[in-house]
DNA sequence: CGCTTTTGACCGGCGC
DNA sequence: GCGCCGGTCAAAAGCG
């Protein structure tokens, strides 16, 4: 996480590419937003319940190492794919206008960042349904929409390619989940059982 | 068969 | 009021 503040100094990119505004916006966010990414959520759900393994596992009530990986922000491993760089990554409050149909809800945390990919959609761990494609004006790359497939989480996220450099992809997340990351707690299961048996002892 | 993607239609905000 | 634009819906198609 800690290199998105680094690669804010990086952001070099230059245009008046609409989405190059928007992304600007974001960066214009005070310093405080990025850190409340990283900050526990308020509920902090029972991981245990949800880590998938066997059902009545015992959970000793000494260390909650699940809980630990919570909350796993977007981009938290959005640099552990080797083919994906993250160039620069910022955090901002929904604009004022939120637009089309539905929740126009108060501000929900916004996170972009850019990823040096060949691929538009990078693996962070979370399962996307997408529900939407649209061209936008002034990029000849279409915008892709995303949502969680988690049932109670109802986190989107955004997708483009930049209109400037095409290699380079800018992923907008809006809200944070209120699950654990299903792909991490399954690889990290068999360890944080380990964990907790030696704890026990 | 269930889940995901595709894609055109629809909706609401905004500027003129 | 009208048209443009971004975001979402939902039916159909695709896929494992």
């Amino acid at each position: 996480m800690e290199n998105f503040r680094e690669g804010d100094d990086r952001l070099q990119l230059q245009g008046d590419d609409e989405l190059f505004h928007h992304f600007n916006y974001l960066q214009s966010s005070p310093l405080m937003e990025q850190q409340q990414l990283l900050q526990p959520q308020s509920s902090t759900c029972d991981a245990a319940a949800d880590l998938g393994g066997p059902p009545g596992m015992p959970m000793p009530g000494l260390v909650d190492w699940a809980s630990l990986l919570l909350p796993l922000g977007p981009g938290a491993a959005a640099g552990s794919t080797s083919q994906q760089q993250v160039v620069a990554g910022v955090v901002g409050e929904e604009m004022g206008s939120a637009r089309g149909r539905g929740s126009r809800k108060a501000s929900r945390p916004r996170f972009a960042f850019q990823t040096k990919s060949e691929n538009d959609v990078l693996d962070d761990g979370y399962r996307w349904r997408k529900y939407g494609q649209k061209a936008v004006k002034n990029s000849a790359f279409p915008r892709s929409y995303y949502r969680c497939t988690h049932h109670t989480c109802n986190v989107k996220k955004q997708v483009q390619r930049l209109a400037k450099d095409t290699s380079i992809v800018v992923t907008t997340y809006e809200g944070v989940h209120n699950h654990p990351c299903e792909k991490l707690m399954e690889a990290l299961n068999p360890i944080l059982r380990q964990l907790q048996f030696l704890s026990q002892l």
